[in-house]
DNA sequence: GCCAATTATTTACGTATGTAAAAAAGGGAG
DNA sequence: CTCCCTTTTTTACATACGTAAATAATTGGC
């Protein structure tokens, strides 16, 4: 093994030097002043730089970053905490967080709870034991340790995403204002047919609940009786798909529904409905015939692919990832105006496509 | 900030505790003890431990991060380097690996490239100056830069996943075998039906590539004449069901292949497939009546929801992940037998559905 | 209560770099 | 050529912990 990577090495014909010391005897530059150089080559005169970039060209060398990390007053890292990977949000969410923070010079460190709170407690661990500057985290459900999570915003600046469990009402959280886009489709569909019923999730998601709530809210507000279904109990994970189909399998397979509206609380949950649909033989759509229409929630990025492609309301995680970027490089900075944490929540856009 | 900062801490009613040193001091142990407490609990006597996990629970401590894995001779670390994210094949893999190197006591850090060369490069350099035991890298295509991929194989234990570069042909290498599971396949479709044609992609994708050889190696041993579309120029970045559906909404508009069977080069080409068959009134399946079969590659989570629910190959994402991390252990613990890179490729597996 | 064996502490140095202050060197203008 | 200003080097200390060797303390058995 060693002896295959001396190999490999000695075929790169660049000499590896190892330590900053053994870089500075090799190129006849001071020591500190190739720390300056590292941290930034303006630090340093240009013809000095010049002279220090072409002694690099010649060795195979990379700063320590633990080293590095260690001393700076600042580690330049954020952590992101992620509950799921298997779900395309917050993939697009993270990809847009990780575009901002490469933006503003941040290393990001990302960690996924797998559903799991003894891991999210890790990663949570993990970055204190990192100082890192802040923390951005899409918390678990019910399922998140307060307790873990507390600590870790009282040690670090901390921003919340996507989901706000209720017991930290006090936090800088940024995400989508449910009572606006649920609201939003809600009237949209109340418009275009008969009032909708909601399938939702058994209530362990702080914004299913949300969700949830506002549909009712709006319902009422136009004079409808709202209906909710599928808040029995779920298999164990996140089987979305699985849930939606399962509870429309039920409902149709008893000659229910077959004609009404249905608002899935999120799109997976609406892929499961609609292919629960198909199973019954039934075309939900406005262009259809049978009445039934399905919509959903998110803009998974697979819904225009669907049959038929599903209706919705979009998430801006673009916008989501971005200002929680900002917002907690703000907080690290300092200047923020007041004590008082921001909550910013970004409306939701129609899609309108074939199934609703 | 930073008052808020105390006060929330000041609010938690344990004190903070910055280093061992201070930790040695609160607590009445030494310092030395308190590392090897920390490395592991069994160096240290019984009672010791009782006493020193006694005083943590009053206090604030983690051990610094950065610190310790400066001086251990292992840094405990494997960096993984995925091409992309919004994809649930590499979700998938991901989480596979995560928890391979989680059973096995190692911190994983990951970086995702987004399809940007520069930043896997610099995901590549992270590593390096991380000192990280091992690297776990599925490669972006043709647009990987082989030199920096060169050099991180040169200076560390390091196993691609995936997709391996016609270039790195000598390295060791965890992925699916394609020559067996799109013979597979092509031949479960030359049995149930007319021999399939090929739906691929342009030809940046090393996979890809693979699948397409295979297809026709496979149709030329069964005596039919291979047929590939889809190869023209596709737009910027992996749109491959905008991709799929684009190809067969020319071909169908042509009244074109409209009673074949389609063989997709995976499952996300295949989704915008089945979309242009359904907005061309075509229903795909070997129940249907018109002829149509479409198949892909893969087994993507969402296939079993699709209408129709999509017949595909399965890649064994688990298997893949954990063989990537026993491997990589296997280098770094050095008990390699012989020098030479192992190749594991993992068999597909049928998984028929209803669109084929 | 004593001895041997175990366990803990002390001491000292190492890791790769940041950082600050003082001293030296370099470069350009007069 | 000399002076002044900028840049670099020197020197020294700091970061938070690993690690090893020598020493001291504790423990159990008698």
């Amino acid at each position: 093994m060693v002896e295959q990577i001396r190999k490999e090495a000695s075929a790169l014909s660049k000499p590896l030097i190892k330590t900053m010391e053994e870089l500075s005897v090799a190129i006849g530059v001071s020591r500190p002043t190739l720390s300056r150089f590292f941290q930034d080559p303006a630090l340093v005169k240009p013809k000095t730089v010049a002279r220090i970039e072409a002694g690099l060209a010649q060795v195979e060398y990379v700063p320590n970053f633990f080293a590095t990390r260690l001393n700076r007053k600042s580690t330049g890292i954020i952590g992101v905490i992620i509950p799921y990977l298997n779900d395309l949000f917050f993939t697009k969410l993270l990809e847009s967080v990780e575009a901002a923070a490469r933006e503003a010079g941040l290393t990001v460190i990302t960690q996924c709870s797998h559903s799991d709170p003894a891991i999210e407690a890790r990663a949570a661990e993990t970055f204190m034991s990192m100082n890192v500057d802040g923390a951005l985290v899409a918390p678990l459900g019910d399922h998140s340790d307060q307790a873990v999570q507390r600590r870790l915003r009282s040690r670090l600046p901390f921003v919340l995403m996507d989901s706000r469990p209720k017991t930290m009402l006090d936090v800088d959280f940024v995400g989508t204002n449910h009572l606006q886009s649920t609201g939003l489709i809600t009237e949209y569909l109340c418009r275009v047919g008969p009032p909708p019923v909601f399938l939702a999730m058994p209530r362990v998601n702080f914004n299913a609940v949300e969700r949830e709530a506002a549909y009712i809210a709006k319902m009422q507000a136009l004079g409808f009786e709202p209906e909710v279904i599928g808040t029995d109990l779920m298999g164990e994970g996140w089987h979305f798909e699985e849930h939606g189909e399962a509870v429309l399998d039920a409902e149709f397979g008893q000659g229910r529904l077959i004609d009404r509206s249905i608002l899935c609380v999120n799109d997976r949950v609406a892929i499961g409905a609609i292919r629960a649909a198909a199973r019954h033989g039934l075309v939900p759509g406005r262009a259809a015939s049978g009445g039934l229409r399905i919509a959903g929630h998110d803009d998974y990025p697979l819904c225009p692919y669907l049959n038929p492609a599903l209706t919705t309301v979009a998430q801006n995680t673009d916008a989501i990832g971005k200002k929680a970027v900002s917002r907690i490089i703000q907080i690290i900075s300092g200047d923020v105006m007041d004590a008082a944490p921001e909550v910013t929540l970004f409306d939701g856009h129609l899609k309108l496509r074939e199934s609703a």
